[in-house]
DNA sequence: CCCGATACTTGCTTTTGTCAAGTATCTCAT
DNA sequence: ATGAGATACTTGACAAAAGCAAGTATCGGG
């Protein structure tokens, strides 16, 4: 834990130093810092009240009263009694406020553009990634964008990884399950039939966070594998759409059954399955991986 | 470019409103800003004439030398002429400057680790490590600390993912070539002989950046596969280490040759192999992975 | 209609930061 | 060695930014 802090601390440290968080002088704007960050929390949010203001930016409403009184008499914001509150003044960008607010904005985008543009594409994107891992991982809010796509070239790597980390973690199954894994997804890459087999990767925030194949097995028995979800990406039913995506793929391309094979210790997953309509038709414990564990069959008619 | 603009932009206004940017009243210390940030600096470089604080810390020179008489009059800071030129003046903390300082560090430190605990060992060390991508990639010094390791579950599906993913960029190489390396490895660790067999795993400051295994063929002869550099760890003679650990391990274990198969357009591969001691044997034209490549054959006698 | 709360304003003060001019010292070319 | 210009720092004068406290108007609930 202290040497995470510590470098969360450096971090800090290294970033703030780099995109200056004291943003002096919007460069020749003759705004005082106070005065820009009303403008921006204006120009971004839209409208509203001194008070929503001061708390959301942490200023003195004294202080913000006179900064706004200065921003009024130069004609960038317009104030109005609320009409179900006459305590209450609803501020507004006037035409001239939005007017400069879009210049300090463009001004804004073309720093943080000159941060970007030394750096490769191959950079930038990984930049990017890491920036919306921090934050997915800070921001406990479960509400990033998700995004479901097929698979691109190292995508199905990513799958076996992930396989033979977590279920590593999770449930101790090491070296010859990941083998295993790799083992599927080469028979699946080898062999792709894109008329009739599939793969979703699921991105959260444009990060990699679950996946599912389904593979042809018969002409009218189509298998789903490799479904997975990374812990931060569980809880929000996601799981529960890429099983739905297969369902609906395997409809669609003609099969008559759907199939798969899990484990018995794999709650959640079976629990997905079973509300999709799979039903259990085979149980066979079986020693692999390094542990005892029960093989589960499910099958669906389609 | 502007998506990911607008991605840096949201992130800077998410994580400067999270770790609060403006460290307002450092918390019941009588401290001013200013203040706090000349002790800080002080504290953690050691020691430091006004005018390396003030560009450090960009502060104006006059403004500075007033915090500093106030900071001295405290007995915080001892300054002294510089022996080698009268005009400057070395500034060290005092015992009670450095006592006031490991107070700061402590509760900038608690702080962090506020922010940190609510969460999960696994979180925390995903965002240590995209916390160190974004410096690295933002930070141009080459001079991050490098590890070679064994591999542990999941870098072998890493291994795939980057060889899948690199392949692709750079020579086009699609499916079939990822395919063909999940074979490889699948093999690699179904098989696993630690006695006989091994993979590195490299990384750049808790980053993995390279790979290479060698895998035993015969008894006598054992083949270097998979050897592979992220772009951005490339140029640090990381290739060479990685080579030079194979052949180590090779004669270590008695091997008698070590063998490998490349393909004539990685030049820089082939460049390393070449200063190792291999020799090239055999050349084979052959379409491959949705192009036409010329697979080389290398060996080294032991 | 009165009380306490909320929304904002205003006057006064301190803090913080800027600018310009000044002193002492150093460096380097002559 | 010496004088011109650079560097390191200080000081005075001021302006801007920010905080505090007291004040006015309005609201919501009993």
């Amino acid at each position: 834990m202290l040497r995470e802090i510590e470098a969360v601390r450096r971090f800090n440290r290294f970033y703030t130093g780099r995109i200056g968080v004291l943003p002096k002088g919007y460069l020749g704007f003759p705004f005082a810092l106070g005065e820009a960050r009303v403008l921006f929390e204006l120009g971004h949010g839209g409208k509203a009240s001194a008070s929503e203001l001061g708390r959301a930016l942490e200023l003195d409403l004294g202080y913000l009263s006179r900064v706004l009184q200065s921003l009024r008499r130069r004609g960038l914001v317009h104030a109005r009694r609320s009409a179900h509150d006459a305590r209450r003044t609803e501020l507004t960008l006037t035409e001239r406020g939005r007017r400069i607010y879009a210049e300090l904005d463009a001004r804004s985008r073309e720093k943080t553009g000159a941060m970007l543009s030394p750096l490769g594409k191959e950079e930038r994107s990984r930049l990017v990634s890491a920036l919306g891992a921090v934050q997915s991982v800070l921001s406990n809010e479960k509400s990033g964008e998700i995004v479901l796509r097929q698979h691109r070239p190292g995508d199905l790597g990513w799958v076996i990884e992930r396989h033979g980390a977590l279920y590593f973690k999770e449930y101790g199954w090491g070296g010859p399950f990941e083998a295993l894994v790799a083992e599927v997804i080469a028979g699946f890459l080898k062999n792709f039939n894109p008329a009739r087999e599939r793969c979703w990767i699921a991105e959260l925030d444009g990060e990699r966070v679950g996946s599912v194949l389904i593979v042809e097995k018969t002409r009218t028995t189509a298998q789903l594998r490799m479904l997975l979800l990374e812990p931060q990406a569980r809880g929000r039913g996601l799981g529960k759409r890429l099983v739905a995506e297969c369902i609906a793929f395997a409809r669609a391309k003609g099969y008559r059954k759907l199939v798969l094979w899990t484990h018995s210790n794999l709650v959640a997953a079976r629990q997905i399955y079973r509300d999709a309509g799979f039903r259990l038709v085979k149980r066979e414990p079986h020693r692999h991986f390094g542990a005892r564990v029960v093989g589960e069959y499910w099958e669906l008619e389609l």
